[in-house]
DNA sequence: GTCTATACAACGATAGAC
DNA sequence: GTCTATCGTTGTATAGAC
């Protein structure tokens, strides 16, 4: 596993097209849509999304009329609504489905390495090819979270502590082996889940300075190493 | 100048109450408002400020309703009617006077300090002591800023461009100084600002782990001095 | 499976009484 | 200076034609 050096073999490693997100909803959500046939659903489902979340992150998720929408995505309102239950049923899927996404991506992309310096670097560069690839849907989860009803918003809570503590454990295994000095590693994966979000938050400001995503977490990975630097002890090298 | 030790200080120093803030803002604006007395004028903006920025950081500003506005600031729609122009006209209002005070502590906080170190760590202390007394207008003018005019939202962006600035030069400073190692100072200030942001859009993290804002401004200064710390030569002590 | 046409509630905004 | 009453518009959502 690991995550591969550049952004190009990270998005072919993983594939996540639009296309294959789509098709994963139609699968798991075909329930609540009244279309029947797979591949016109992708296809439409595809526009939607696509619309949404240009709309969206452009104006806002309430500001956004279910008529704009349904015109930017080529249906009308009645063929909106048959991939749709309302207007707060499609942030829901959503922010669901990129929430899943992630977590199955950087889920497993530990798994094998081994070493908490190489895991650090390992996850902060999945976290940022992920959020870079599907930057999209990272902006609106972001945003638009306080739209969710009081269950999804819960669930949204706890995957982002989740993906704290998974930086966290990094930190303190890493303090334990004594890499790292002895530090408040929970506020340590605070201050890096902050300056990892800035990434999708702020990505025009980077762009426009000619930052890219890899010198952006070569600098991350940097940050955190020469502030968790443990200089009481002589480090043998483990990359 | 510079900025007191505690935050109880900085809030006396100040003095940044709804009430002041009105006050400036009736003396300022009285033209596009219908209300001549400055008593009563202030004492509803002051409901009517409250109330849009406990509603609209809640659920968003697109997502509330000038009724339910009116409701909770103890006016009539049209009573409302007599303070602002349009509901577009209040974000407008509230983004401009927010900005304005920022700056305005933030332009004079390093008014006589000396020395680079000390003014990082005072200007740090500033940025989280105001987010933190003005933290629904921080939070607001965060998550709005794509409901702002063209023109508005520009000078949104600059007054955040200024802030960072204004850390990429005392970094800068530092730098020729000796006090920090060769970096690329414009990242470490973006860097910087992402996570002195992170206080106040996630404050609620923070309070429920038992961080206060003294301790944030600890961790923060204490990050920044580790990242960028000069291993090459001994250093004077400043402080 | 998608469209047109429409229901009806809620919205922002204003006029005129007090 | 604030209220009530009401305007026209736009919103989400649906029924029924094709």
């Amino acid at each position: 596993m690991g995550v591969p050096a550049t952004l190009r073999d990270f998005r072919r490693q993983h594939s996540l097209s639009l296309q294959g997100i789509c098709r994963e909803m139609f699968r798991e959500d075909a329930g609540r849509m009244q279309v029947q046939g797979e591949a016109v659903a992708v296809q439409n489902l595809m526009k939607i999304l696509d619309a949404t979340l240009a709309l969206a992150n452009q104006k806002g998720f309430a500001a956004m009329s279910l008529r704009e929408l349904s015109a930017r995505a080529g249906l009308s309102m009645g063929g909106l609504y048959a991939y749709i239950r309302s207007k707060e049923d499609l942030a829901e899927l959503i922010q669901r489905h990129g929430r899943a996404l992630a977590q199955r991506v950087l889920g497993h992309v530990l798994d094998g390495i081994q070493g908490p310096r190489e895991q650090l670097r390992t996850a902060i560069r999945a976290h940022l090819f992920l959020s870079e690839v599907l930057r999209a849907w990272f902006y609106f989860s972001y945003m638009e979270a306080k739209h969710l009803g009081a269950e999804e918003r819960q669930k949204a809570i706890e995957s982002e502590q989740q993906t704290e503590a998974l930086f966290r454990r990094i930190l303190e295994s890493g303090q334990q082996a004594g890499i790292y000095r002895d530090a408040d590693m929970q506020m340590a994966a605070s201050l890096l889940k902050a300056v990892l979000q800035d990434w999708y938050l702020k990505r025009g400001k980077y762009r426009a300075r000619g930052v890219d995503v890899e010198q952006y977490a070569d600098t991350v990975i940097e940050m955190m190493e020469r502030m968790l630097k443990n200089e009481e002890m002589k480090q043998d090298r483990q990359d």
